[in-house]
DNA sequence: ATAACATTTGCACATATGTGCAAATGTAAT
DNA sequence: ATTACATTTGCACATATGTGCAAATGTTAT
């Protein structure tokens, strides 16, 4: 007589209990894992990584940092807003003109946390 | 009489040439710009991103690190698959087992493509 | 007030993508 | 050969998201 087949997938066991309970403790603080990935996330699409990198050396206005990363005014505005929401970068207004420019202090942190997780 | 609008955004026109070709100089290699964005993205996604720091201690098998990414074994076995085509892990097979690990390699390239870009 | 222009923003659309079910694959044991 | 089980994979679906046009906003100058 064939017996019944109760886990078609391996769902609820564990292998390792000690090595899952260790893994665990990794990312238990939800938080600071979502906020790596959302810098993560940003740094991790095309156009936005080559905005943020035009400005290591130098703050650029909208206009030619659209030039720089060679796209329009309006889609590099938007990868702005996202990028400054997330205090990426920062920003300066002169006139009509809106200087952005790294946010080294949050850049820093950000790289540090990365530092934390893989050097230990 | 009105004179016609000739540009309604900033579009074609350069402010300071000087720093826009700098700019560009920094993203110039496109294929590295977009090797570090595929980085970036993989680990900018929850579950990617804690499936590689639970991986930081030790190997273990997709059914114990998808209980420790409280996630399910196809979840984390697709997600695995892309973490391995971009070498960010590794894995070896024992039996019917399959350890994953990381690929320290790999990581440490890329961590040290994200310092020569940032601390220059 | 009107014009010019840099930037932002609302909107819509096409595309990319994370997820999980169900089936397939691969491996070890009986 | 058959059973059991870990893993992978094909598929479909819901959702997220990058993009650019057109309009709005804000600022300077005439």
């Amino acid at each position: 007589m064939k017996k019944e087949k109760i886990a078609p997938v391996c769902e609820v066991e564990i292998v390792d209990e000690k090595k899952v309970a260790q893994a665990q403790k990794k990312i238990a603080d939800t938080d600071q894992v979502l906020e790596m990935a959302e810098i993560f996330k940003l740094l991790g699409e095309p156009t936005r990584l080559k905005i943020v990198l035009s400005l290591i050396n130098s703050e650029l206005c909208v206009c030619d940092l659209a030039a720089a990363v060679d796209s329009n005014v309006s889609t590099v505005s938007h990868q702005l807003r996202l990028l400054r929401n997330a205090r990426l970068v920062k920003y300066r207004k002169d006139g009509k003109m809106v200087f952005y420019s790294i946010d080294d202090k949050h850049i820093n942190d950000a790289i540090e946390k990365i530092k934390e997780h893989t050097e230990e």
